[in-house]
DNA sequence: CTGTTAGCGCTTTCAA
DNA sequence: TTGAAAGCGCTAACAG
C-alpha cells in the first residue's frame, strides 16, 4: 500500500507539500503541484482516509436509522438522502433498527465512536428525543411527527388524514372504517387523530369497533380488512394508514366477492409507486418521500458543517390523490 | 472528548493495559479489568474507532453497491446483508449506483481508501469483472448471472424462465409474449434465453414481435403490455421478467377491458411481497432474496477475515409460485 | 500480568 | 512557497 511518503519521495518533496498540493492546490506553486500529481500517478497513490479522518476528527459519513429498509416509503426517503449526501461528498451508513431500541443504540455508537458525523432518523419515535440532552452529535428527523423536536422534516399527518375523511364523506360514505398502524407509532396515532377530527367535522359518531390496528404490512391490512367486512354493520369505506395495508385490504375485500369501490371504498397513505398500479388504482395521500430525505440530509450537513444551527422544522406539502379505489358510486 | 489516556489516568494504569482490558479481557487480571471498567464509566469513555481502525488497518465496514435502493427485490437482499453484517460486527455503507459506472467507481474509492473492507455487488453486470484483475479488495456478487465470476451467489435464471414457459404452455397458452428488461442487463438476457428455450422445447416458433423491452419499472410494464395487447394477433399470456413490470402489465390489460387471466395470463419474476397481494395474485418465480443477501455477506466476511478463500459460486433454489394470474381457463 | 515505546498515515503548526 | 516535526488515539511488540 502506497502512502503519502512514497509520493513525497517520488516527487522529491516533503509529505507536507504533497498533502497541501492534494488538499488545497491553491497554496502550492503550479510546478510543484504538477510534480505531485505525476508522482501520485506514478506510485498509484490512494490516500488513507482513515488517517485523514483521525487527524481531522471528521468522518464525512452519516448514519441513517431506518425502522425497515424493505418498506417502500422508507427506501424512497433513503434514495433522497443518498443523493444529497453524494453531492456533498458524504457516505451513508445504513442502520436497520427493526424498531428495536437495542439495535438503534448499537448503531448510534458509530457516531459516538467518530465513524459518522451525524444521524438521520426515519422513525417518528420521539422517545429518541428524551435522550436528546445527552446526545452530542447532530440528529435530524426525516419523517417527524407533531411531537418531534427540531430539526426535523415532516408533513401534516393530522390534516392529511382529515382531508381523506372529507373526501370519503364527499364520496357518499358515512360508515368509515380505519386500519391503523401500531398504537405505539406516532404517525399512526396522528393519522388516527385526523380521522376522528374528520368524523367529528361531519357529525359522524366515532365507533371504536370500526378501528383496527395493523402493523403497516400487506398481511395485516388483509387480516384487519377481513375483520371489518365481517362486521354486522360493515363499513362502506376503509381508510388505511399506509398503502401496503390498503393494498392488502383491497385483496381481502375482493377475495370475499365484494367490489372495490362498488361495495367498499379503500384509501391509503404515502403514495408509494405501487399505489397507482394497484387494481383498482389506490386513492391515497402523497408524501414527497424523496424530497423529505433530501431536505433532511441538507439540514444535517448544514449542522455538521456549522453553516446553519437554527432549529428548523420543515413541513412538506402533501397531496390528496384521488384514484379509482374511492370513485363515488 | 475523552481518550484512552483519560481512562488510564483515572485507573492508575497504562494505556496499553486499558487497551488490553477492553480488547482481550482474558489476558488481564480480574481486578485490573474491573478498575478499567470503572474508570471507563467514570470518564464516559468512547473509543475512537477511527484511531483503532487506522492502527489495525481494518474498518469493519462493507460497501453494498446497489443499482437502485427503491427496488423491492434489492431492498430485501440488502436486509439480508445487513442482518449478517450486524451479527459479525460490521457496518454497511450503502452505495446507490443508479446503474452509473461513474457512481460505482466513486463508491469503490471507499474501499481503496480503507474506509470499507470489501464490497457486495448487487448488479449482475459482469463488466465489473473485467477490472477484476486490478481490484485488490474482496468482492462478492449477491445476484450473479451465468457469466459472473466467483465468488458469487445467484439462481438459475435460464432454468427458472424455462419453467415458467412450461407452466404457461401447460395452462393452455401457445402464443406467449415477453416483457424483458434492458438489453444490457444480464438477468434480463438470461431469462429471455430461458424463455426461448421453453418455446423451442414446446415447438413454438419464436416471434420477435412478441418480445418487448422495458426497464424493470411499473410504468414500462404498463406501456409494453399495451403494445402487446394491441397487436393484431395478441398473446394469450405475457411473461414479465420482474414483478414490477408484471403488476404494471396487469393494470394495462385490465384497463383495456380485458380480464387477467381470462383473456391474458400474466407472470412475473422475483416474488416480491406485493406479488401475492396483486389483483389477481401474481404467478412468479420466487427468488430467496433475503437468503441471497445473507449468503453473500457470509462469503464476503469469510474472505475478509481469510477464513475461506475458495472461489465459491452458490446457486440458490428458486420456486415457481403459481397464483391466480395464470390459472388455466 | 503490566508498562514503555514505537508507530499506523495523515494534517498542520512553526520556522525558514 | 516549502520543510521539519509534532501529534490525532489507538494497538502491539518487546521488556520486565
Amino acid at each position: 500500500m502506497t502512502t503519502i511518503m512514497d509520493v513525497a519521495r517520488a516527487a522529491g518533496l516533503s509529505t507536507a507539500t504533497v498533502s497541501r498540493a492534494l488538499r488545497s492546490p491553491g497554496i502550492v506553486a503550479e510546478a510543484t503541484r504538477e510534480r505531485v500529481m505525476r508522482a501520485v500517478e506514478q506510485v498509484q497513490y490512494r490516500p488513507n482516509l482513515l488517517a485523514r479522518n483521525l487527524r481531522t476528527d471528521r468522518s464525512f459519513a452519516i448514519l441513517v436509522l431506518v425502522p425497515g429498509i424493505a418498506n417502500s416509503f422508507f427506501s424512497d426517503v433513503i434514495a433522497g438522502i443518498e443523493s444529497v449526501a453524494w453531492r456533498h461528498g458524504y457516505s451513508v451508513f445504513l442502520g436497520d433498527t427493526r424498531d428495536s431500541r437495542e439495535r438503534e443504540q448499537h448503531y448510534e455508537q458509530l457516531v459516538d465512536n467518530r465513524l459518522a458525523d451525524g444521524v438521520i432518523q426515519l422513525s417518528p419515535d420521539y422517545g429518541f428525543e428524551e435522550r436528546r440532552a445527552q446526545v452530542t452529535w447532530p440528529v435530524v428527523h426525516a419523517c417527524g411527527c407533531d411531537l418531534t423536536e427540531a430539526p426535523s422534516v415532516r408533513i401534516d399527518n393530522v390534516g392529511a388524514a382529515k382531508e381523506m375523511v372529507d373526501h370519503l364523506v364527499a364520496s357518499g360514505n358515512r360508515r368509515i372504517g380505519a386500519i391503523c398502524g401500531p398504537r405505539t407509532n406516532p404517525h399512526a396515532m396522528e393519522r388516527l387523530a385526523g380521522y376522528r377530527l374528520g368524523l367529528d367535522f361531519h357529525d359522524i359518531a366515532f365507533d371504536r369497533d370500526l378501528v383496527r390496528y395493523g402493523d403497516f404490512s400487506l398481511g395485516s391490512g388483509h387480516a384487519r380488512a377481513e375483520e371489518l367486512i365481517g362486521l354486522a354493520t360493515a363499513p362502506t369505506a376503509i381508510f388505511c394508514m399506509n398503502d401496503e395495508m390498503a393494498i392488502g385490504a383491497i385483496q381481502a375485500i375482493r377475495a370475499s366477492g365484494r367490489d372495490v369501490p362498488g361495495d367498499v371504498a379503500v384509501a391509503g397513505f404515502d403514495d408509494i409507486a405501487f399505489a397507482a398500479y394497484a387494481t383498482p388504482s389506490l386513492t391515497t395521500i402523497a408524501q414527497p418521500a424523496r424530497a423529505m430525505g433530501e431536505q433532511a440530509c441538507t439540514i444535517l450537513i448544514d449542522r455538521i458543517e456549522r453553516k446553519d444551527d437554527t432549529d428548523r422544522i420543515v413541513v412538506m406539502p402533501h397531496t390528496l390523490r384521488i384514484r379509482d379505489s374511492t370513485r363515488p358510486r
